[in-house]
DNA sequence: TCACCGTCCGTACACCGTACAGAAACGGCC
DNA sequence: GGCCGTTTCTGTACGGTGTACGGACGGTGA
């Protein structure tokens, strides 16, 4: 028994069932030790949570060249941690953005998107600036999938199913609905639901802030 | 005693404490009522987060015509809800995106931006996307507001604080840190602190987001 | 063999949301 | 007024959380 399986106990439940559900005790009972037995390995909760944390981001390394092109690179890099936080999706809330040093490993991120940015030439501050701006993007769209889970552990339905059945008593209060939220009624009429899930929102904003960032960087959109 | 006085108190702990610290007890020990007695006039936790979320989203009211432009306008409105996100830390944490239906207020929201599209003659499924991108962007943004809150509860530091303190750390393994991370470290010193904290972040994305928008209307970068 | 010391973990405390049952207050009827 | 049924209120208790603490146990040196 070491710390890497009590860590990866802890991943495995938080990933499955939700961060509410990873507490010190189950993690015993996983691992057939008495409750205190985890503190042997591990010194607090917190200190836990961070192991986590860094655990799962030893998981996907960068590649050492970047995908030739800034927008490959930032797109890639952008994908991967994406990738993260679906495959973990209580990864944001471990993380600040605002404390950095609590995650060593979100710096090296960050230091590989301005790497790409420096060798556009880009200077220091406005590396760092668009660097925190992907990366806060990713971070932010991550923290929902978190929400996401938990209501599906809630409710027992995943956002589609629970949107069908809301659709119905969307449609008993249609000509309100119809009245108050006539563009948001009609959208939702002519698309399909799947074009509206995370991973769906996820590729459309990135698009834009990539588009944006072509601007700042006084290119056209191509990249 | 009235609902809206319990919601109200519960409004003003989770905005001076933080959300953990929110809790029926504490709410009944303010009121001066035996705990149970909360439940007289809220019938649960989450319904009474709900009308937290309800209440606070009153506060704010959309201009009923919006400021000339659309660049004007999306600016208008993410400003505006950051304001609700700031004076609310946890007000992102009680909201589902995929799961809007618990949120009419936010529906709202999404409805006028979708207007300010329209009127640009954006069609139905992109006034959508690019309506949830901005809602996106600043909710993710507010998300972070409560890690900040809660992260200067547990240390009794603000970020700035905390940051100048970790400088010092930071310095003496600088040779490391330097080789490690060196765009990050020459950034972090050419720059103050203060063109870091969540407002700047927020104005620096919500630029580059709307620039992105400016690219998929078609129109440059001015709006 | 015995004493000492370090490791291990059962118990306990202060919190949480809230189910439940008993007490108290109120209303209607004789 | 007296009595009973009903509703409203709330104290207690349950199962959960993280973890401080002290007692029990095992190993080691004298």
């Amino acid at each position: 028994m070491t710390v890497t399986e009590v860590v990866a106990t802890a991943v495995r439940i938080a990933d499955t069932e939700g961060m509410t559900a990873m507490s010190i005790r189950r993690i015993a009972s996983e691992l057939g030790l008495p409750t205190m037995a985890v503190y042997r390995f591990v010194p607090s909760k917190d200190r836990l949570v961070t192991l986590m944390t860094d655990r799962v981001f030893g998981e996907t390394t960068l590649p050492r060249r970047p995908p030739a092109g800034w927008r490959a690179a930032l797109e890639h890099a952008a994908r991967l941690q994406w990738g993260l936080h679906r495959r973990h999706p209580w990864l944001a809330g471990t993380m600040s953005f605002t404390r950095p040093v609590l995650a060593p490993e979100g710096m090296r991120w960050t230091e590989w998107l301005m790497a790409v940015l420096d060798d556009e030439g880009v200077g220091p501050t406005e590396q760092l600036q668009l660097a925190m701006t992907v990366a806060g993007f990713v971070h932010g769209m991550g923290a929902k999938l978190e929400t996401e889970l938990e209501d599906e552990q809630h409710t027992g339905m995943s956002a589609a199913e629970w949107m069908a059945q809301r659709e119905a008593a969307f449609a008993a209060a249609a000509g309100r609905a119809g009245e108050r939220f006539p563009r948001l009624t009609r959208a939702a009429d002519v698309t399909d639901d799947s074009e509206f899930d995370l991973d769906a929102l996820f590729e459309i904003g990135l698009g834009i802030v990539l588009d944006g960032i072509a601007v700042r960087l006084g290119r056209g959109a191509g990249g």
